[in-house]
RNA sequence: GGAGUCAGCCAGACAAUCGCUGCGCCUCAACGGCGGGGAGGAAAGUCCGGGCUCCAUAGGGCAGAACGCCAGGUAACACCUGGGGGGCGCGAGCCUACGGAAAGUGCAACAGAAAGUAAACCGCCGCUAUUUUUACAAAUGGCGGUAAGGGUGAAACGGUGCGGUAAGAGCGCACCGCGCAGCUGGCAACAGUCUGCGGCAUGGUAAACCCCGUUCGGAGCAAGACCAAAUAGGAAUCCUUUAGGUGUGGCCCGCACUGGAUUCGGGUAGGUCGCUAAAGGUGUGUGGCAACGCAUGCCGUAGAUGAAUGAUUGUCCAAGACAGAACCCGGCUUAUCGGCCGACUCCCAUC
């Protein structure tokens, strides 16, 4: 069981620009930071989900991009079990390619804790 | 030892923990277990050239584009190799958009008399008129000769010397340069202490239009093929119309399809394939100056699809740059912290 606590696989993404669009309609809890947003709702399936948008135009270079998706996937992998169960959307704003990793982290958990206090009223 | 030229290589390492992905095996099966694989020299820019797929089997003409010393290499190229011409460097070497200006059209600021069927501003020379003077001569004007000198310019219609002349001039001669023809060498570009002819013509710009030669059909993996909810309507045979529309891209020709009746079926979301074994890498032998070819042995090397290849911690060092595959190759260009190896050149010191 304590193997299985911080998997992240295809049940644990969205995938089809269905999911996705279902979030962006109506969103019912928004968290935002200068460098990040955060849009969520509550989940059908136990599961949480989570998918990434970090578009060309805030984040220029590709190796930024995947370093971003990496980072947000592995603090949402971490955390997930303090979440209840949505779909959450992360959108990167520009400059978010400017902070390091340990920033980062610390900015998606005080993020990932204010979602749900939100989720969980 | 210093300075430099060319060519090549590496792109932090190791360990622990937690993950991601596709492959193989175990299992009826699994979201489980085990094993081994998982970004680059530029993956980038998308600038060229191909493979592959579809459009007609890619055909004719116009238009357009690219290329442009010669030979070779290659699947092909705008790439590479070797050679020639020109330029730069003491040198190793480097650079080169390097066809045609005696087909045509155009362009050239400023300066300068004149910028191309050359041209007379100053100067030089001759003749002549007037004035001055005893005279020699001088000054001014007119007519003519002259490209040697001055001055302008990026560039002024061969250069130097001798002769020649009123002064001059390829006007004549010698040498140098140039053009044409021949000869010799070279596959060729081209070269020559070679021979003859010509007093010398043809200013520059073609990355201006243009001319000449060569090459090029179009679209791209969201190509395309298959399985298939939904919704709208199709294919085969016969008959009719050759006008318009569509495929088809800049245009025209050409080619295919269309309207009605009968009989059968079709294809968006989503999924599967295409999808990685490839003009592949490497060793040896062999042909070639080389690029590369041929023969043979070995290796098997990412394949995602809301998109994997990561995170944290620790140790070490020379302290880690630029940067992330998206059908695949060959190039080019651009970005790049440091470091290593080889060949060669110049300078200094020593023997």
């Amino acid at each position: 069981m304590n193997a299985r606590q911080y998997c992240f696989n295809k049940s644990s993404r969205l995938l089809s620009s269905r999911d996705f669009t279902v979030v962006f309609d109506n969103p019912p809890f928004k968290v935002s930071h200068p460098q990040l947003l955060v849009l969520a709702k509550h989940a059908n399936t136990p599961q949480s989900r989570l998918g990434l948008v970090i578009g060309k135009k805030n984040v220029k270079h590709a190796v930024h991009r995947n370093r971003l998706k990496r980072l947000i996937r592995e603090s949402f992998r971490l955390k997930q079990h303090n979440l209840p169960a949505i779909d959450a959307i992360v959108l990167a704003r520009r400059g978010a390619d400017t902070l390091s990793n340990a920033e980062l982290f610390s900015i998606l958990d005080k993020l990932w804790t204010r979602v749900a206090r939100k989720a969980t009223k």
